[in-house]
This record gives structure tokens, C-alpha cells and sequence, in this order.
RNA sequence: GGGCCUCUAGCUCAACGGUCAGAGCUGCGGACUUUUAAUCCGUAGGUUGUGGGUUCGAAUCCCACGGGGCCCA
């Protein structure tokens, strides 16, 4: 076995490890040697250190009980003094509790073992009364001790915070030295939970689709490539969740959702990462308006859950309590450059307006592209508060639905908090025939124009002749979401980022 | 893809082109029975990201490569 990921210090020989490296390893096996374990299989416990905590916060200062627990935890601070030591252990989440070894109660034996084993960083189990220190610390005051498991690599320094390279390469280290990196993971498991029960609460079931598929769909992004062994067929890993939904819906599963990962072949930076959480639902009866609701249920059960309805973001403070305003886009822009903008306009005068704001663009772009630009530049950064920008010209999501109304629109949203694109909906297309048009000449296009490399998704047409009742559907990058909540960055809010290779 | 910044001890960081590359924490040895990042005394720890170059002399200047960050397209 090797990795191409490891710290090379994991691979040295012993003769050449840093020197606190070393010492460690030869406290294991000194440990070992002497009949003892430096990594038992089981240890005495009977309270968690939050049990503890919780059972006998009452204590007054100097209050000494005769009731016997076992705790265990890792040791993230030694004191020592020559008859007695004090050392903080913290467990899980950041909880802490003291235990004291004192002479007079552990013995020379037992106080010298820890003094000599018990290093920064070690998982160790002590059996004591439970008491406050005169300094008025709920402690366990040992009569028993060991060590749980021996760290051979010394912890980071606590009162540091990791380097942010650090931090996202060996988050175990960061999360056992920063509080805020324990938080999120807890932050986002709550809104995680949220998510689902506000879906769960209107009648939508969670169901799982295929990651690894034949022809990938429901968006423009690169897939992943990958083999299947068994048929000795290609594959991709998905882009989206919507076909693999949608044809859920066919077969009258008329509220579903997925909550899942998904995978885009792209760039690697503070908001992008390679995968990523995506949230979609579908409703069967329902359209832009009703799925829309549904949206703003979601974000508000994420605030409940997190404790907020007002979120602090460097933009200002956004109120989801208020009104989540409806925008058509092209009222935006015409708000925006103070005349008024409409389909007709002309590219010319776009081109103008985007000169007369210091919006560049690429003058060989399509008016209407001219158009999504001036959008993109002067309308969305300014909205603070939820709004849900609509009828967008048929340009900006080639698989939505034409409008109802109005020739050359569509029934999509999207929805703005803080000036950033939040997520997305629809009113889903459902005619196949032309839902195969516009597939054919979306693949057309991203196979060069070349008819052979074109590839559509077959089953998903097959299922929709079947007949799709008119539905709604929604698409929420779960990651940003948390973005939002924590104002964090891509990389704080997934756990193990992907990185390039160490070294 | 382009520009700028950055990489030094286990961790976090110093060091004008010029003595032997330093400090705090950590480690090691010692003192201490109520500490809270304990304190005090002593001590160890380095391929300065990698490879070239300039120079009497390079952590420092130059070039290439690698990692990370920020901004831009």
C-alpha cells in the first residue's frame, strides 16, 4: 500500500523523524514492552464528559462529592506541579472537563506513569470522584488512569489557528484545535436535517438515482469519465438530478426529491468545488409560482434550525422574513440603467449601456447574451434581499418552459439572497417533443456540431412520452446555502475539500 | 489562462545580501499538592518548498518547477 497523499513524514524510517515524532513512538512501545497497551480495546467509561458536566453542574467552589465516574477524552492541556496534575480533556464537540491526580489519591506510581506517558494530544480514561477544585473547576479526581490511545504526532498548538492550507488538508488536526471548525460541522448536519423535514413535512419522499450514468444530463457542465468493468461500458458521474426525478414523476411519484451529490469536471476555487451537494424536487401539479413557495420554506426552515431569520452577510443584513420580492429581469435591467429595456431592444443599445455602466462585453455576444450580462453586472449584486428574478429571455435556460404568456420568455427563476444566485426553478417542460429538440440541438453543440458524438438521453425521452403531468421543480446548491447561513467559504463548509496533492 | 502575494523547527511566526537562521508553544531534564495557554531553571530541535544561477558571501537577488492564497478573464 502507499498513497501519493500522505505527509511524507508517515513514510520515513524511524532513525529520521522529527524528534518529538520519535519520542512518542517510543513511549508506545515502551508502553507495549511493559506489558501494558498503549491502544486497548476497550476502556473504563461511564460518563461522557458532557454527562459529567450536565450531572453535576450544582457544585460549589471547593465541593467534594464520593460519586464515581470514568471518563475518557484527549488530553489538550497538562498541568503539573510535584504532587499534583491537572489535565484538560476534550471530547467530541469541544467539550472539556479537568481531571487532578493527586498523590495522596493515585499514588506515586500512577502519578509518575502519567507525568512520564501522558503526552498533549494522547486519548486517555480516568476513574475518580467527581469534585470542584478550589478554584471552583468541576474535576474527577483520579484514583485509576490509562492511556487510550497514544498520538505519535504532537497536536498543533492550541492557541494557534492552522495555517488555512493546514486547516483544509488535515482537517481532522483543525477540527480537534478550532471550535468554529466542530461548529460547522454540526451547522451544516442541522440544516442538512432541516432541509429534509420541511420536504418530508409537505409530502415529498427522498429518493436515490444513479451517480454513476450513461449519458449525463440536465445541465451544461463536464462530467467525470469513468469505466464500468462489468459491461466494459463508459460511463460519467451525473451533473444534475433532474432527469433521473423527472422520470420518477412519469411513473407518479408526484413529490420527490433528491438530495444528493453531484459532480461538474470544472474549476477549483473559493466557490467552485468538483463535487458538490445539490438539492432538487420536483412537484407534480404544480409550476414556477408553487415550487417558489416551496423555496422559501426551505430557507426559512434552515434559519429556524440555525436560530435566525435575519442573516449578517458583508453586504448588510438580509431579512428572510420580509417580503421575497418578484422581478421580471428585464424590469431590473431597465432599473438599472435608467430607460427602460425590453426585448426589442437592440443589441447596439445594450452595447451602450453596458459602455455607459463599465460593463465589459464581448461585442460578438448575441443580444440576448448582451443582455443576461447587464443583469449579471448591475442588477443581481444589488439584491440584498430574496428576490426571485423571472422571465428571462428563452436564451439564459435552454430546457426551460416557454412561457405562458409572453412569446420568447420562460417560466424560470432564479433566486437571489445577498446579491448571489441561490437557486433555481421552473416550470418544468414537459412536451417531449420538444424537450427532444432542444436536447438534440443542446448536444449538437457541445459535441461541435458533429451529429455522431451527439448524445441524448433516450430513456429520459421515452419516459416523457409516456406523459409528465405539468410539474414545478427547484435545484438549491446546499453548500451555498450553508454559505450563506455561516458566511464561510466553499472550503470551510465541506469537510474534505479536494486539494491538489501534497509535495 | 494572466497578474500579484506566499512557502523558514512538530505548530504559529521573526530574521537589511554579511557572526553559528531566531522566538513563543511543543519536546527533553529538573523544581513545585489547586492549576486554567500554570509558573520557574536548564536544554534539544533546521535540506529556509525543489532545482539551477548571480555573488567573496543567498532564507534574502534572478530563472524554472511544485504547493497555497487573493484579484482578473
Amino acid at each position: 500500500m502507499s498513497s501519493v497523499t500522505e505527509n511524507p513524514t508517515t513514510a520515513l524510517p524511524e532513525a529520521e523523524l522529527p524528534e518529538q515524532m520519535r519520542v512518542r513512538r517510543e513511549k508506545r512501545d515502551r508502553l507495549i514492552a511493559e506489558g501494558g497497551q498503549a491502544y486497548p480495546v476497550a476502556v473504563p467509561r461511564t460518563h461522557s464528559l458532557a454527562e459529567v458536566r450536565e450531572q453535576w453542574a450544582h457544585l460549589e467552589t471547593g465541593e467534594e462529592t464520593q460519586d464515581v465516574v470514568a471518563v475518557a477524552g484527549r488530553v489538550v492541556f497538562v498541568r503539573t506541579t510535584g504532587k499534583l496534575a491537572f489535565a484538560t480533556l476534550q471530547e467530541g464537540v469541544g467539550t472539556r472537563l479537568q481531571v487532578m491526580l493527586s498523590l495522596a489519591e493515585v499514588g506515586q506510581e500512577a502519578l509518575d506513569a502519567f507525568k512520564r506517558d501522558a503526552d498533549l494530544g494522547d486519548h486517555v480514561w480516568v476513574e475518580g470522584r467527581v469534585i470542584s477544585s478550589r478554584r471552583g473547576e468541576l474535576s474527577v479526581m483520579a484514583t485509576r488512569w490509562g492511556v487510550a490511545s497514544k498520538a505519535l504526532r504532537p497536536l498543533p498548538t492550541l492557541h494557534k489557528e492552522l495555517s488555512e492550507e493546514s486547516r483544509v488538508r488535515q482537517r481532522y488536526a483543525d477540527l480537534v484545535v478550532r471550535q468554529e471548525a466542530r461548529d460547522m460541522v454540526r451547522t451544516k448536519a442541522a440544516a442538512l436535517r432541516a432541509v429534509r423535514s420541511v420536504l418530508d413535512g409537505q409530502g415529498y419522499l427522498e429518493v436515490e438515482t444513479p451517480v454513476l450514468q450513461l449519458v449525463h444530463g440536465g445541465a451544461a457542465a463536464r462530467p467525470f469519465r469513468t469505466h464500468l468493468n462489468a459491461f466494459d461500458q463508459e460511463m460519467v458521474l451525473r451533473i444534475a438530478l433532474e432527469l433521473n426525478l423527472k422520470k420518477a414523476v412519469v411513473g407518479g411519484v408526484d413529490r420527490v426529491y433528491e438530495m444528493g451529490r453531484i459532480f461538474r469536471n470544472e474549476g477549483v476555487d473559493a466557490t467552485h468545488s468538483p463535487e458538490f451537494t445539490m438539492l432538487e424536487a420536483y412537484q407534480a401539479w404544480g409550476d414556477q409560482r408553487s415550487i417558489a413557495g416551496l423555496m422559501r420554506d426551505l430557507y426559512l426552515g434552515v434559519a429556524d434550525a440555525l436560530g435566525s431569520r435575519q442573516v449578517e452577510t458583508p453586504a448588510g443584513t438580509v431579512d428572510l422574513d420580509g417580503e421575497w420580492r418578484w422581478l421580471p429581469v428585464y424590469e431590473g435591467v431597465s432599473e438599472a440603467v435608467g430607460e427602460e429595456v425590453t426585448q426589442e431592444t437592440s443589441k447596439e443599445t445594450l452595447l451602450a449601456h453596458a459602455e455607459r455602466h463599465g460593463v465589459e462585453v464581448d461585442p460578438a455576444l448575441e443580444k440576448d447574451k448582451v443582455f443576461l450580462e447587464l443583469l449579471g453586472e448591475l442588477v443581481e449584486p444589488g439584491l440584498l434581499q430574496p428576490t426571485f428574478l423571472c422571465d428571462y429571455p428563452a436564451i439564459a435556460q435552454p430546457l426551460a418552459r416557454p412561457h405562458r404568456d409572453t412569446p420568447g420568455l420562460i417560466e424560470a427563476w432564479d433566486l437571489i439572497i445577498a446579491g448571489v444566485e441561490r437557486g433555481t426553478g421552473f416550470s418544468e417542460l414537459v412536451d417531449p417533443v420538444v424537450q427532444r429538440e432542444v436536447l438534440t440541438a443542446q448536444s449538437l453543440r457541445a459535441a461541435g456540431g458533429d451529429p455522431e458524438a451527439m448524445q441524448l438521453d433516450e430513456d429520459f425521452l421515452r419516459a416523457l412520452e409516456y406523459g409528465a403531468p405539468p410539474m414545478g421543480g427547484l435545484g438549491l446548491g446546499v453548500d451555498r446555502l450553508i454559505m450563506l447561513f455561516t458566511g464561510a467559504n466553499i472550503r470551510e463548509t465541506i469537510l474534505f475539500p479536494h486539494l491538489k496533492p501534497e509535495a
